[in-house]
Order: structure tokens, then sequence, then C-alpha cells
DNA sequence: CGCAATAGTTCAGCCGTACAACAAAACTCG
DNA sequence: CGAGTTTTGTTGTACGGCTGAACTATTGCG
């Protein structure tokens, strides 16, 4: 509770109902009015008023024309997430692409950049600075159509310290010791410099499964190049000290296995990874993850094996992360989304099988339903969950 | 932020603050004035002033006769938290002793009885009557001395959901499928039901630890028949959806080691639990740890050998552990706190092998400093933080 | 067309904190 | 040793924000 941190006054007291009111507006499964808010919050319908009235005039909420109900009493006026008007940004580095998208309090993309190329083994400065000109052309194009951007969220394939902004290591695509902020620089149009937080992009993917039908609490996978996963716990990421929890890739799976880059043996990289994943099906490592889907329709031995191993690992490590954290629903993201037709019942099966709490509560697995590049979606949710969560700062 | 979600009205503010205050007095290094608690708090003297008052009226702080500093001014009156005034109840039922201890805001034993003697396969009815004459006791005797008991925690050895207070399993008790509070129905002197929590054994002996010198957040690890862990995060247990977190036993070391009780292979039970401790070192699996001490002293090739093993184990199972939720700080506790001399250096090194964040941020392993029952001083640790948390409820 | 019902607004009242002045009890220094 | 200084804690007034009740606005219904 950082929050009870400071001394309350007066002030406090508007600051929270304001998130309250935010919330009910945003969280509700149909637009609902003034009144409506007033019963759900336990305000009055005279505060929640005032409240709604400093909410729309911030641009957050805005008011649909008011719709006669069927039944008797003055029409109620629904109160709707205010599109086009506050704007998260999300950026991201990976080892194929590089991207920047801007997402609207309703959901919307409302602007979007997104050159893929191989990083693999480049120069932070150089990509960073690429990155810049995406994001700029975005901050440009949304400010033009008269929004206002909230702050940003850079997701970097690797270990980041979430405290410092600081990217310790980033293994595949050759970056070390990288301060990514200063250097991107990001500013408004009017010069004012942009909020940026940085984080590990499986973290920010796992976010992005908030937008869809997923309980408050789960545990996200993204098979990629490396092997990553997000902890989120009542809708909010579990970082853990510095932001590096969920680095499930060097989970030892058999100490007998294959030697890992990372000096240990059997790590789940090793099995579950996507180079391996595309070697095992005697597919170049460059080659997409489709190319893999297509040999295991067509029935290639190689390739059913080499899943069917990769599920089992996965299931072996994710059982583990079960059992170390508690959790009752499983999202299987990136190449892991595209296979799931796969390796969806096969890591559902040794779950089931290794994770302590299953005869008490059943692991769910399930595919991710976020489209591609989550973390670029994840980001700006992330940015415009802040805002929502203290919209004092924003009317 | 389960404390966000209701309306704040002018009364909430003064629950926040008085919080405020009572955080201030109770963490503070040296006994603060009224005067000190508004320079840490933020909030003027007057307002510190009537809270503080409201505090002491309640019995959650008293004040110690006005000492004169060495400088100028009026002396300040030193608030410190009150002693026999509010007791939070520990419980206990383990597998080879039962216990209630009563704990005051300052930290001292109020009252305390343990019996010790074996409950494998024992009968939860009967056990619990017994625990319920004990905590009566207890109860009784603090009451006696004018103490109010604000609620109890119980420790069991088991999957405990937290949501719903059930003991879902605890194989070395036998029992499964216990509701221990109806049972237990714990009251007041003059009759009113107690709060009673229901919570696992390990959880609760991390929360023992808070009360020396350890950092915010870290792993405690407590080696007993079965082997437990708690998580704790910023001073609070990371419970997971229902409480089943830290389940590190039946973490796979080996697939290629003994089977264990579980039904899988080479899990960490099977070379760190303590009957694997006693038998490896040619002991009858009822002897004590302190058995295994005595032949590690003397040399003993055997006992050396096995608990080499077992902090190898430990070390692998712990590095994933801490790749998977980020800590920094491993806390040994239960029977791998009376063998830290042989295993802490064994469990760190091979931690700090394989742990990935590692080489950016090494982590600190080291034995648990709450004496023994630790579990019994957490529980009760717990309640009191509960009341100091929202001290509203006590004045 | 009048009445009931519901949404949203206005205004006095209350509560808790801030601010400033004040009282209490020490130290200091000529 | 006593007046000025310094710091603590208290008292009283002002102000901001929420509540509750009364009021206005707008619809459906008989």
């Amino acid at each position: 509770m950082p929050d009870g941190a400071a001394a309350s006054r007066q002030h406090t007291l508007r600051e929270r109902n304001l998130r309250l009111v935010a919330a009910a507006v945003f969280e509700a499964s149909a637009p609902p009015s003034r009144a409506d808010v007033a019963a759900a919050t336990g305000l009055t319908r005279a505060t929640v008023s005032t409240l709604v009235d400093r909410l729309v005039a911030g641009g957050l909420v805005a008011e649909l024309p008011p719709v006669a109900a069927q039944k008797a009493g003055r029409p109620a006026v629904p109160l709707v997430p205010a599109g086009r008007s506050v704007v998260g940004l999300g950026l991201e580095v990976n080892v194929d692409y590089l991207g920047a998208r801007a997402l609207d309090l309703v959901g919307d993309v409302v602007a979007e950049r997104v050159v893929t190329g191989s990083l693999h083994d480049s120069d932070p400065r150089e990509v960073l600075a690429r990155l810049r000109t995406l994001a700029a052309e975005v901050v440009a194009e949304v400010e033009a159509a008269g929004m206002r951007v909230a702050g940003a969220r850079l997701a970097l394939p690797g270990l980041v310290d979430v405290r410092g902004g600081r990217l310790e290591v980033a293994p595949n695509l050759g970056w070390s010791s990288v301060e990514p902020v200063p250097e991107l620089d990001l500013r408004t149009g009017d010069g004012d410099p942009l909020d940026v937080e940085v984080a590990n992009e499986a973290k920010l993917a796992a976010l992005a499964e908030l937008a869809g039908d997923v309980p408050p609490s789960f545990l996200y996978v993204s098979g990629d190049v490396g092997v990553g996963a997000g902890i989120v716990v009542d809708r909010h990421l579990f970082l853990g000290e510095r932001g590096w929890s969920g680095e499930i890739g060097h989970v030892v799976v058999d100490p007998a296995g294959p030697r890992c880059s990372c000096g240990a043996t059997g790590c789940l990289e090793q099995y579950a990874g996507k180079e391996v994943l595309l070697r095992g099906s005697g597919l170049p490592s460059s080659a997409p993850v489709h190319a893999i889907v297509d040999l295991l329709r067509a029935g290639d031995d190689a390739a059913l094996d080499t899943v069917r191993r990769a599920g089992r690992a996965l299931g072996a490590a994710l059982a583990t992360f079960v059992n170390l954290v508690d959790v009752s629903t499983i999202v299987l993201g990136g190449a892991y989304a595209e296979l799931f037709g796969w390796v969806g019942h096969v890591v559902g099966g040794v779950v089931e099988e290794r994770a302590l709490a299953a005869p008490f509560a059943p692991v769910d697995v399930r595919p991710a339903a976020a489209g591609p590049h989550a973390a670029l979606t994840g980001g700006a949710r992330e940015v415009l969950r802040s805002v929502v969560a203290d919209p004092a700062r924003w009317v």
C-alpha cells in the first residue's frame, strides 16, 4: 500500500472518489448513468455529479445522448470512456521487429508504426534512434488529431530493472547495460518530456490479455526466441523486487538434458525455445512459426515429436510455477498460441498431473487472445490504466 | 487495491490518518513525540494530537513520562506501542506438537501453552478439541490480566484454502477436508466469537522473521517433514489465489530421481525432507534434527553426504524459485536453520550459479532468526498487524 | 392531462483537517 | 537568577468535500 503512506486531506478524498467513479464508468458492463454510478459506488448522486462533470471536462469520460429507457422517469445520460481524447503509447524493440502503437481509452488503435527486420546483435543506439523516429511520428499524428499522450511503456526482450529503467541484458538482441529512456528522450508537441517506463516484453504482453475475457489472476507464457512469463495478480503485474519475475526459460526440466547457453543443463529453453522448435522440425532458425504449423498439419513426424517434447517440458516447468505461485489459469502466448492446437493438451495434461492443487482446483490452460505484437497493446493499456487509476492528474 | 473499492467520506479520512499515525509510532526506530509523528506523516501537530489521543484511549499506544532532551524547548512525550493491552493469538497444530501463544503489541509473549507429542495420523476432531482447551486457557489468562484478544491465526502443515478457511489436505497429519474454525469455535470471555483465520504453517513462520532485521521482501523455506515456503513481499504474504503458493516440496529436482509419495519422481522432498535427512544419516525417522547436528559435528560421512545432497537439491529448487518470483533474500527456517552451518553455503553456491539475476544482484541466503514454534509467533504478529493496519476498529 | 417515477442539481449542515495563535515547560545566557 | 528563546502540545476559526433533503427536469402511464 504505497497509497496509504501519505497524509490524507480533504483533497485526498476527492482524488479517491474520482478514481472510484472513473473505475465505475470504465469497468461497467453497460454504459451507466450518474445515478447508476452513485448506486454502484455508494456515493450520493450529488457527489457523483460533480465528479463526473470533472471527468467529462478532463476528457476521460463522455456523455452519450440521453436515451429514454422503457420505464417512467427522466431519461438517463449514459456515460462511456471517452475515445480519441487521451492515448497511451506502447513501444517495443524485439528480435524481428520494432514498433509503436497508440491506444485510446476505448481500446481503439489510433495510430501505429511497425517495422520488421532482424535486430539480432544490433546496436542499441542506432535501433533506439529508429524507434524514436517511429514514436515521434505516432505522437505527432495523435496530437495533430487533438489528442493527448499520457505516457509510454517500452517493451524489451530481456532483464529490465523496473526501478531504474535499465536493461541489464537482452541476449537475443545482443544488448547489455542499456538505459533506453534518456536515449529515446520522447517529448510531446509542447516539448514536455513524456513519461516512459521500461518493462520486459512478456510482462507487457500479459497485460494485453486483460482486454479480453480472462480471470483477474493468471500466468502468461510468451514463447519466442527466449521463453518468458508474466504473473498477473488481480489485474496487476507481479514484478518481483526488480521486475525479474517470470524467468521461466531457465527452469531446469532435466539435469541430464542438453547444455544451455546460460551454463546449466536441461533448461526449458532447450526444449521449448523457438529456435529449438524450428531446428527440431527441420526448418532454418529464421523460419516463421507458421512453417511449423504447416508441417504439423501435414503430419510431419519430426515436427510432431519436437512439439510434443516441448509441450511436456513446458508443462513440467509450468507445474512448478503453479506450485510456487498458485494461479489457476495459464495463458499460452507468442509461438505457443499458434501451436496451441498441438501443445495445449500436452501442457494441460502434465500440469494437471504435477500441480499439487490440481485435485482441488483444476488449472485452465488456454491460448492467448490478444492479436499480434501484444506487448505494444499491453504497454499502451498499462499507461491508460495508470490514467484511470489516478484521474486527478489528468483533469 | 481492495481498499480503494469503497466510497470515501470524511470518516474515511480519519481512519486512514489514524492508520498512518499508528504506523508512524509502531515503525519508528525510537519512540517519537507527537511533533515527530507530525513531521514524519505530513499532518499538522493539531491533527496528530487528536489522533494520538484516540490511539492512547484505545490502548494501542502508550505515553512514556516526558523526558527532557538535551536541547531547548518543552520536553516531548515519547509514544510507544502499548504493552499488555491488546494481544494477538497464534495457534498451531503440527506433526509433533500443538500450541497457543499470545503476543502483545510490544512483541512480548504474554501467555503460552505448548504440548508436544506425535500427531501423525491423528483425528482432527479430537486434536482440535485439545487445541480449543489450550487456546481457551490462554484467552482466559490474558483476559484475567485485563487484556483484549484481537483475533487468532491457526497454522497447519498442509494446503489451506485461505478464502474458505478450509484445510484441503495435510498428508503428515493424515487430515483432509477439515474446517477447523467452526470446530474450534473460540470465544472471548463475553461469549463473542473470536475472529480466527487459517493459514499454512510455513507462511506464518515466514512472518515471524519480520520481527527481526530482515528486508521487506524475502523467501522463507521451512524444512520440516514436508518442505514448505512463504513468499513475503513488502512485509506482506504473497499467498496466491487460494493461499497455495510456495509449495516447493514437490518441485522436481531430477526426473531420474527417487519416486515421491505425490506420484512424481525426484521431488525436492525426496532429497531435503526431514525424514530423508534422518534416514540418510542412519537415524530413526522419529529422531530430532539435533541428532543430525551431532553426527555432522562428529564428521559422520553418511550425514555429511546426505546434508550436502539436500543442500544442492534445495539450492536448485530455490534458484528456480528466485527465477520465477525475483527475490534477493532467502531465509532458511525449520530444520535448515539448525543445519545452516552445513547447508547454507551449499545452497548459496547453487543459487548463485543458477539464478539468472545473480550477476546483477547477489542472492543473500541466511538462517531464520525467529525462535522455536515460529508459526505461533508469526500468527500472533499477523493478528497484531491487522490491528495496527486498521486501528479504527479497536479504539 | 395529471400523477408517479426517475435523473440530475442546488443548498444548508456536518465533519475532519489546516492554519495561526496561544499555553506549557524546558534551555541559555547575560 | 530571570528574561528571552525554543520546542511541544492545545485551542479556536476557516475551509473543503461529502451528505441529505428539497427541488427541477423529463419521461411513461392511466
